[in-house]
DNA sequence: ACATTAAGTGATT
DNA sequence: AATCACTTAATGT
């Protein structure tokens, strides 16, 4: 979808109406620059230094963390429309590098937020202060779903929490990847994530088609 | 038409 | 559950 900078205002509206602060809005709307990106373009990597609070409006987005061994990458968790990243107010906040990658896994568009002011409205207006609590802690549990579904002994569980959490960042039932990329995501074989998914299939769970998983029963 | 990439399958460890 | 080897199917050029 094509947004301009005027239509800020509503888009807030739609996505974000817990900022509800009048002057907020009105800031959001001056300060706050349209960003679009295509699926897969790398928004943040690893050391960079972040100068924008991402508003995500629109699409999908995979954060992930470089492991420390062998340059391999952990998953952590997905966005999508109404989230913001929470780690970039940790990033901006103090200052440091950051500590892992965004890419988009669809089209996307963002409402990036200058770093200096995401601070001064901490103090200024208090629905963005919550909104910041919020996404903290939304993040958090998130993050303990995450280590939960690692100690899943089985890949199915760990694949179904996948999928679910993959099509709830997107609200659609429809995930586009393939087999591959679910696999290095989940540090699994292919064909071991391929023959699962085959198996959700016939017990109805998904239908399957080329780069794409249909989410049938919610999981 | 041909090459490339995604996905399905069986066997082996 | 990983790896290998191979097939089949869909897509891109």
């Amino acid at each position: 979808m094509k947004y301009s900078q005027e239509d800020i205002p509503s888009i807030l509206r739609q996505h974000f109406s817990q900022l509800a602060d009048k002057g907020l809005q009105e800031e959001l709307a001056t300060v706050g620059q349209l960003m679009s990106f295509e699926a897969g373009e790398i928004i943040m990597d690893y050391d960079s230094y972040i100068r924008l609070v991402p508003l995500i409006i629109e699409g999908s987005i995979k954060v992930t963390r470089e492991d420390d061994r062998d340059g391999r990458e952990v998953l952590l968790y997905f966005l999508g429309a109404g989230d913001t990243c929470s780690m970039s107010f940790t990033c901006c906040m103090t200052d440091k590098r950051s500590a892992i990658r965004t890419e988009t896994l669809e089209p996307t568009t963002i409402i990036a937020v200058p770093v200096r002011y995401v601070d001064s409205w901490m103090t200024k207006y208090q629905s963005w202060k919550s909104f910041v609590m919020r996404s903290y802690d939304q993040r958090m549990n998130e993050l303990i779903e995450v280590i939960d579904s690692i100690s899943f002994t089985d890949l199915d569980q760990r694949l179904l929490a996948y999928l679910e959490a993959r099509s709830s960042s997107t609200k659609s039932k429809v995930i586009r990847a393939t087999h591959r990329e679910i696999a290095m995501d989940m540090n699994a074989s292919r064909e071991a994530i391929s023959r699962l998914l085959k198996k959700l299939e016939q017990l109805g769970t998904v239908e399957l088609g080329r780069n794409e998983i249909r989410v049938l029963s919610p999981v």
